[in-house]
DNA sequence: AAACCCCTCAACCGCCTAAGG
DNA sequence: GCCTTAGGCGGTTGAGGGGTT
């Protein structure tokens, strides 16, 4: 009953890409979006697995990701979000419009995972809320249990974020820039190989044509949203359905505009308190599923409340870095 | 200089879900 | 309702690079 792996096909490449590969896949994506993957193959020759060309396009050659070091701050909401989301990486990556979910993946598995252990040794409580979020494992298929926790875990972090430094969420500055992708960090110092920056520069390419192309695929989307955002698509109306899609949680009704989903603007007005988050979280009626794919960069729905309150340094870096920080 | 160890991260694997027939 | 298939996700692996002995 074990499907074999698509890539097991007779005559399919593993490995790392070459340029030459990159090239055929990024050409092919300009020129007819990224909707088919299973046509990738077929139609440039590469010899690769539709899964395969849809990895390599979306954690390495699609334009808008940012590679190398990770900043205080995005690594201040990865670990928040980790809290608040358990190990769901592609929901996480959704507040990191530049990374990609495998990247947050690594970085978890590689550094921030080892971080919170050392931390663990000592007796920070908070650092043992975070472990413990960490370390809870969460079992396939089971989606209501996991959102249980999912809500148990937002509750606590944000009680515990509460405990730190409760800062003035409602008098909150307006205009919190979206300056966690700090320019200073940019990622150059990456890995770095020669390659490395051969499709950065692809990626670079891309970005001007992205710009210049919205009407691919005769006035659907761009490929950038196709391959992105078909889940935003399919979930938009999903308040209405009683089985949610496969993770995230979405904030119909009150909290929908509460948290800005429903907003045009990013203005910070809008606001709630953390009291209010608190309660809202702490009725698992007002739960449902919330697109969780990447926004694309350039139509990105505006900030909620919360996500800003995630963004911000106040409770972020203070509540969170600063125990990291050793 | 060589051997060894550790770390990083791109890529693969296996599973799940949704969609379509 | 069942079956098949594609897309998506999280976990895991292993090659390669860098550091240390």
């Amino acid at each position: 009953m074990v499907r074999p792996p698509c890539c097991d096909k007779a005559g399919m490449k593993k490995g790392p890409w070459t340029p030459e590969e990159d090239i055929t896949l990024v050409s092919y994506i300009q020129e007819h979006g990224s909707g088919n993957w299973r046509a990738v193959p077929t139609n440039t020759g590469l010899r690769r697995c539709s899964k395969s060309c849809r990895l390599r396009w979306t954690n390495y050659l699609r334009p808008g990701i940012r590679r190398g070091n990770f900043t205080d701050h995005e690594e201040s909401m990865i670990i928040h979000l980790q809290a608040l989301l358990g190990n769901r990486w592609a929901a996480i990556a959704s507040y990191l419009p530049e990374r990609t979910d495998n990247d947050i993946k690594n970085y978890w598995n590689t550094h921030l995972k080892r971080k919170l252990a050392k931390l663990q040794s000592g007796s920070d409580d908070h650092a043992q809320v975070l472990k413990s979020s960490s370390i809870r494992s969460i079992s396939k298929g089971q989606w209501e249990r996991r959102l249980q926790t999912d809500i148990h875990t937002a509750k606590q972090a944000l009680l515990e974020a509460l405990s730190i430094e409760k800062p003035n969420i409602e008098s909150s500055q307006s205009g919190v820039s979206m300056n966690y992708y700090d320019s200073s960090a940019q990622a150059s110092e990456s890995s770095s190989t020669t390659y490395a920056s051969s499709t950065e520069n692809i990626s670079r390419l891309l970005e001007g044509w992205m710009r210049n192309s919205r009407k691919i695929e005769s006035g659907q989307c761009t490929p950038q949203q196709s391959f992105s955002d078909t889940n935003a698509a399919a979930d938009s109306n999903s308040s209405d359905q009683g089985t949610p899609s496969n993770n995230d949680i979405t904030l119909p009704g009150r909290m929908g505009s509460m948290w800005g989903f429903e907003s045009s603007t990013s203005d910070v007005s809008q606001s709630i308190s953390l009291d209010e988050a608190v309660n809202f979280l702490s009725d698992p009626s007002n739960i449902l599923f919330r697109d969780e794919s990447k926004p694309n960069l350039e139509t990105q729905v505006p900030l909620s409340m919360f996500e800003k309150w995630l963004f911000e340094d106040g409770v972020v870096t203070q509540g969170l870095s600063l125990s990291l920080d050793h």
